[in-house]
DNA sequence: CATCCAATCTTGACAGCGTCAAGTTAGCCC
DNA sequence: GGGCTAACTTGACGCTGTCAAGATTGGATG
């Protein structure tokens, strides 16, 4: 998929840190994260095993910078949301929520290293990708500002929860939803529009 | 914590599956999923380091079994939630939530690898696995069911929503909002309590 | 009670993994 | 051109999951 070609063959490979990571990438979307290993990796690039080591402290700061890459995307899914309200409240969040849905279950894989416990446990996360991640978040918390701001979710439920609780709990829906799907665990894929319509209604409260 | 010792010291060792099942548990809980290796696990037991496998055909299996004990537990939480509703709804729904929220950050690891990846993508969950986890689920369903034919739930949602669909909507909810806490991602523990009651409302539709 | 079987457990071995130390190469600046 | 430093390689270590072959045993069968 992406270029796994190395023709310099120079001794200084010239930019291995993005090629390590574009194929860390295609091996994870291929073949999962339990085939993601540095020397299978190395292998692919055309470097020694132990190379990585020159541009990643560890395996777990090659994953950090992985997933940071995800949330970066994930921030232009956000900005790529329209703000203007012409049209029908319902039918703008149901193409967000869409759009989300499908950034998740296009790439599990990605979406379960962004999320999973892996990174963000005890064995703490990059403080580059601390900052990306809440960068994304803050992004969507405005974009929920935003829509009640503009009166189009009910103004009781503004009264009585705060944005930011507001943001978060939604946030949560759209993630629990997806990673259940993800991991097919209660929800398939052909419930899950309607599963996310019935928490949309929720939310909009709409009667 | 649970009986590590093992005093028959015979070669054949009486009960080693459950033995197994329970220093795993140890494990897991004291030092994360990362530190769970068969053979550290059968020297905690005080057997050899292929022991496990005339009773457990995988590692995979043996983490299969293990969550499998915990969807028996959330069964057993589920059961515990009383459908009486003496109490006002909200209430009775504040409390299984603040349960629900305790199984799952109590026990962090557990949960993660009851609802991961790791178990239920393409490396298939256990048969065993799948029905207690699918009946634990049923349970939750009803639960559901029995608040709305109540009339404890508004009957607007039930007109617009399937019970089906609700259950999974707000179990999806539920189960984001742990995995944000539990992933330490975007929800801290002192927040918990005020987005989770963000999203109650939101379901009860309050005004 | 003796015998045998099948289940249980052990030992040895293999390939794969992440990681480090020591040595090699090459681009770059004075 | 000389030398410094970053990039890269090779060898090695301990850890992992898993399998094959052999040892041990409890229980059923005669």
């Amino acid at each position: 998929m992406t270029q796994t070609t190395t023709q310099p063959t120079s001794y200084h490979h010239g930019d291995l840190r993005s090629a390590l990571l574009a194929a860390a990438n295609d091996i994870l979307q291929q073949d999962g994260i339990d085939s993601l290993s540095l020397r299978k990796l190395s292998e692919r690039v055309g470097v020694s095993r132990s190379a990585p080591y020159h541009h990643f402290k560890d395996k777990h700061a090659l994953l950090c910078a992985l997933a940071e890459q995800g949330f970066k995307e994930l921030d232009h899914l956000l900005a790529a949301t329209p703000l203007r309200m012409n049209e029908n409240v319902a039918t703008e969040l149901r193409h967000f929520i869409s759009n989300y849905i499908a950034f998740a279950t296009q790439h599990p894989e990605r979406y379960e290293l962004m999320f999973g416990r892996t990174i963000w446990k005890t064995s703490q996360p990059t403080e580059s990708l601390k900052q990306t991640a809440y960068k994304a978040f803050e992004h969507y918390a405005k974009m929920v500002n935003h829509f009640m701001a503009e009166r189009k979710l009910p103004s009781t439920t503004a009264s009585v929860t705060a944005p930011l609780r507001l943001a978060q709990a939604s946030w949560a829906t759209l993630h629990g939803l997806c990673r259940l799907q993800i991991d097919g665990v209660y929800i398939n894929m052909e419930d899950i529009t309607e599963v996310s319509e019935a928490a949309l209604q929720a939310i909009l409260k709409l009667d």
